[in-house]
DNA sequence: ATATAAGAGGACCGGATAAGTCCTGATACT
DNA sequence: AGTATCAGGACTTATCCGGTCCTCTTATAT
């Protein structure tokens, strides 16, 4: 499926809410402007500083705050930040061993210009273009709740 | 990780297989070329078979046979067959009802662009390319023996 | 006609991994 | 000093993938 975690997904809508609230705020002040539960956000934030994407304030009157404009912050870095390094696993725990056993391993490096391909396509996609997006699309939905998996289906 | 399954891993090595032989071949046949168990073989055969990315033959001097040159055959498909649609799980079974309580959902349609962007990327690579790019890296390693993770480090 | 070789299709079990929750400690404002 | 907030980890639960096996159908060869 080529699926990324939810955690990733939530990051984005937290990252826009940080942008839309502009200055400081708390992790349960945005868990409540975007309906994901609060030790979800705490933990997608806690995340997010520790890859300085965004900035840390702590003690009374604390929160967090963007690191970065959403039009500099490609969708690439959120993933690599939540979900780790963007890679296909091919070739992982496959002791060479049983790879030498083969007159050739037909797939050492293989995925490496595929993962490649991936990586600059999302390199391309700022978190500003995703926003963008969806208010061009905000004309034929009113009160769009979430696209069931139409996406799912379309994709391919 | 944006990571795919490791049976489509094993798909691209079947068929890279099944090239490499040219006639029809079986699976436990393709198994022992290949070094891949062969109940996982002939599942993912099976699954190739059912999508039309190979032809079967049953009975006695049966077997498997590519449908279409590797060259006519982007990763995409063979990602699509084996681990569905390609598609970042983003808004999935999410009752509507928890959504609407919001003001507006941030997120909706959000990921179709980033999808989109992959699916373009995935479309334009070709098993062949794949095969191709092994044999110019064929000289800097005699006997590869898969690279361990090399890939993911420097993945991003 | 019968035996045999091969694929088709599903059911099943086990293990890995993500999701989500909670607890304790550190820090800075009031 | 007190309190609000982040930091960091541990833990539990649930889901999903990987892998195996069993049975049925099909077609060739003898």
């Amino acid at each position: 499926m080529l699926r990324l975690s939810k955690l990733t997904d939530y990051a984005v809508v937290v990252l826009v809410q940080l942008a839309r609230g502009g200055a400081v705020q708390t992790a349960p002040g945005i868990a409540c402007a975007t309906a994901v539960p609060e030790p979800t956000v705490a933990k997608v934030l806690k995340i997010l500083a520790a890859t300085g994407l965004v900035t840390s304030l702590r003690g009374a009157r604390g929160g967090y705050r963007l690191a970065r404009p959403l039009a500099a912050l490609p969708v690439a870095e959120v993933i690599a930040a939540v979900d780790g390094p963007i890679a296909l696993t091919a070739c992982v725990d496959v002791s060479p061993v049983a790879c030498e056993q083969q007159r050739s391993c037909p797939m050492s490096g293989r995925w490496l210009r595929v993962n490649e391909a991936i990586r600059e396509a999302l390199a391309g996609i700022t978190l500003a273009d995703m926003v963008g997006e969806t208010g061009a699309e905000a004309a034929r939905a009113a009160h769009p709740a979430r696209l069931p998996q139409m996406t799912i289906e379309e994709a391919l």
